[in-house]
DNA sequence: CTAGTTGCAAAGAGTTTGCATGGCG
DNA sequence: CGCCATGCAAACTCTTTGCAACTAG
């Protein structure tokens, strides 16, 4: 999907992987790199690009028009939850036995069948809660 | 909030009560109202005042731009957790034991407490499985 | 060279708002 | 009858797309 590494695409990649696990707005990205030089559309089509590579996950933050993007590393989050810091916007993962057990008492008891790529859990991190 | 009962908000009213649970956009809602005649934006002027009076929760779906809402009975949505079909976009409540075994466990693993009112967890209900 | 990428500007989709009219209480 | 709510259209915000110019390989 993306064969030429342009200027533009290496400074959004650069950028993604210095904020690894923050979710990030395209707006964000535009004026985080504006010293670089990229446009609000170069933005949107690197992040499909990227989305479609499996390198960045998008999702909706409860209640905002806005999409917002999370660049990580895949391996980790192949089986964990993710969850979300409502004050910091930092993610987390889940470990994956909690994860595990969470997702096996729903099938049993209320059967349910929770779909781990779709699923981001909202609350505060340890670090905000100490901050407050 | 709402000092008078028009008879477009009677409509909504009566119409989110009876597809209580359910993922709604505001397109959806006024094309189910067509008959009865409202336009786009009382129907998002009713919602953001039902969201104001707590009857209303707003949410996004990841990936979509569009921002749906779910009419609940507020008592039941207190202390479970929500669980939305990815299928056929019905709403179902977590169990409070689970919910709350779910919560406390990651305060004391992983440290972070959720956010009930603002996390929703999807996936696949049991009818939607046994249809495919 | 030449196909993938960019930037710009225009088009879309969803949501909000200003203002005159209408209708609940 | 007064004030809130409605409808319409215009304004806004976020995202997508068409097209000519540019550039990585």
């Amino acid at each position: 999907m993306s064969r030429y590494m342009t200027k533009q695409r290496k400074a959004m990649i650069g950028y993604l992987s210095r904020h690894a696990d923050e979710e990030l707005s395209a707006k964000q990205i535009e004026a985080a790199l504006n010293g670089e030089g990229i446009s609000i559309s170069a933005v949107y089509r690197n992040l499909s690009d990227l989305e479609q590579e499996g390198k960045i996950r998008r999702l909706s933050k409860s209640g905002s028009r806005e999409v917002f993007y999370l660049y990580t590393d895949a391996h980790e989050c192949k089986d964990s939850l993710h969850l979300s810091c409502e004050k910091c916007g930092k993610t987390y993962h889940m470990n994956v036995t909690g994860a595990e057990m969470l997702v096996k008492s729903l099938a049993a008891n209320d059967e349910f069948t929770i779909d781990k790529s779709s699923t981001v859990l909202y609350g505060v991190c340890k670090a905000c809660k100490e901050k407050k």
